[in-house]
DNA sequence: ATCGTAACGGCACTGAGTGCCACCGACAAT
DNA sequence: ATTGTCGGTGGCACTCAGTGCCGTTACGAT
C-alpha cells in the first residue's frame, strides 16, 4: 500500500513541523500498535516500520519506549514550574496550586480521544501505570516546593505543604479518573473547582495565617439547624476540635 | 549444621533457611556494589559472583534488578491490607490508616541502615526513586479503597477517601524524609504520631456519622473551646451537617 | 550550483530478562 | 546402601530495549 502518510521517504526531522509530523506519526502507530496487540507484545521495531521510520530515529524521538504514551507530561512541567513562579504572591497558595493543576488537568481534556486511549493502557500496563505515577509525582514535587516557600514561616510549614499539595494532587486525580471513566461526559473542570474550594477551606486556614487572629481560650458558639440529636452534633463537634480535655 | 559461609560452591536454596540466606547475600553484594559504583554500572552478572550464585539464579530470587533494592514492599503492602481488613470498624478510619502507615514506617525504622542506604540510592538513580514512588502509590491506593468503604455513606465520599489517603501518605512520606536526612536521630513516630492528629482532627469527622435520630427541626447550639477561628468552625460544621440550606 | 549541516538509516554492541534443559544435591522409600 | 524422585541451580541461547558510531543524504543557506 502506498503511504500517504507524512515521511515515507524523504528527510522530514529538518523543519519543527517536519519534526511535529514524524512524532506524532511515530505516537499513532505505538498507540494503534499497543491497542492491537498489547504493550509489551509490540516492539519497536514495528512502531518504527509502521511510522515509516528507521529503529534508530524511535529513539531520537522518545527516550523509552513507554515515552512514546506520554508525550507532554516533560512540557507541562516546565510550564507549571513557570506559572508558579510568577503566581500572584498575595493570592491563597492553595488556590494557586489548584488553579495550576487545573491546567494540568486541562491538558487532558484537550485531547479525549488520546487521554482514554492513554487511560485504558495505563490500566492494564503497569509500566506504563508506574511512569504516570511518577509522572504525577513531579508535579506533585513542584507543588509542594511552592506550599513550602509560602508556609515557611508557619509551625510545621513543611508538612503542611506536603499534605497540601499531596491532598490537591489527590483531587485532580480523582476528578480526572471520573472524567475518565464516564468516557468525557464527566465536568471535571467543575468538579475539581468545587473540590479545591473545600480543600482550601480545610488546610489553608488550619493556623492562623490571614485575619483569624483568636487566642487559645476563644469559646466559640455555634448554631445551626440539623437532623441529628445535639448529642451526636456535640460528640462530633468536640472530636473534631480535638479532643479537648472537657 | 551444614556450611556456615553463605553458599560457595553447594547447593543452598533447598531449604527456607538456605533461601533466606541467599536472598540476603543477593542483596549485600548489590547494595555494597552499587555503593561502589553506582547503579546503572554494575551489571546482573557482578552481583550473581559476589554472591556466589549464577545469574540465573539471580532472576529466581528478584523479578529485576530493582527490586533488590525493595526486598519487603510486596510483603508489607499484603500485611497492610489484611490489618486495615481486620481494623476496628469503630474506631476513627483516619486513625486506624494512620496507625497502618505507621506499621509501614517501622518497616523502615527497623533497619536503619539499609533504608538509609537506600535512600542514597533512590536520590540518585531516578529508575529506582520511579520504583519506589510506585510502591507507595499502591499503599496509597489500599488506604484510599479502605476510606473509601468508611465514607460511602457520606457525600463526596470518595473524593474525601482519596485526599485523606494521600494526606496519610504524604504525612508518612514527610517524617520519614525527615528521619533519613537526620541520618535516623529523628523521632519519626511521635512525629507521625502527631501528624496524624492533625490530620485526623482535619479530615476526619466532617459529616456525622453516628446514629443521629431525632426530628429535623432540633437546634443544636454547641459551645467548646478552639484555636481555630468562628468561620472555619461555623464553616465546617455547617459542610459537615451536610450543607443544608438555610 | 555548491557547500555545510544535521537528521537519518543501519550496524554493532551491551545488558536486562526469559525459556529451556541438563545437572546434582537432598530426601524418601525400599 | 541403592534407587528414584524432586526441585533448586547453572548455563546456554535468545529476544528486545537502548546506545554509540558512522557513512549517507536531503535540505537549507550562501
Amino acid at each position: 500500500m502506498s503511504e500517504a502518510a507524512a515521511a515515507p521517504k524523504p528527510r522530514a526531522g529538518r523543519t519543527a513541523h517536519g519534526r511535529r509530523k514524524v512524532r506524532s506519526a511515530l505516537a499513532v502507530a505505538a498507540l494503534d500498535l499497543f491497542a492491537e496487540q498489547g504493550f509489551e507484545q509490540t516492539t519497536v521495531d514495528q512502531i518504527a516500520d509502521a511510522a515509516g521510520v528507521g529503529r534508530r530515529t524511535f529513539f531520537r524521538y522518545f527516550r523509552a519506549k513507554e515515552d512514546v504514551v506520554f508525550p507532554g507530561h516533560d512540557e507541562r512541567l516546565a510550564e507549571v514550574v513557570e506559572r508558579l513562579e510568577a503566581a500572584d504572591p498575595t493570592a491563597s497558595p492553595l488556590r494557586v496550586v489548584g488553579e495550576t493543576a487545573g491546567m494540568v488537568l486541562e491538558m487532558y481534556l484537550d485531547e479525549p480521544e488520546v487521554s482514554l486511549r492513554r487511560f485504558e493502557l495505563t490500566r492494564q500496563v503497569s509500566a506504563l501505570r508506574d511512569k504516570e505515577i511518577a509522572s504525577i509525582d513531579r508535579y506533585q514535587r513542584v507543588f509542594a516546593r511552592f506550599l513550602r516557600r509560602c508556609f515557611s514561616d508557619q509551625p510545621d510549614g513543611e508538612l503542611h505543604a506536603a499534605v497540601a499539595a499531596a491532598a490537591v494532587v489527590a483531587a485532580h486525580n480523582h476528578v480526572l479518573r471520573q472524567w475518565l471513566r464516564s468516557g468525557g461526559q464527566f465536568d471535571a473542570r467543575a468538579a475539581l473547582q468545587e473540590a479545591i474550594g473545600q480543600l482550601d477551606q480545610v488546610l489553608s486556614p488550619q493556623w492562623p495565617s490571614g485575619g483569624a487572629v483568636a487566642g487559645d481560650d476563644s469559646v466559640v458558639v455555634a448554631a445551626v439547624r440539623t437532623s441529628a440529636s445535639p448529642g451526636v452534633v456535640l460528640k462530633q463537634l468536640r472530636h473534631s476540635l480535638g479532643e479537648l480535655e472537657d
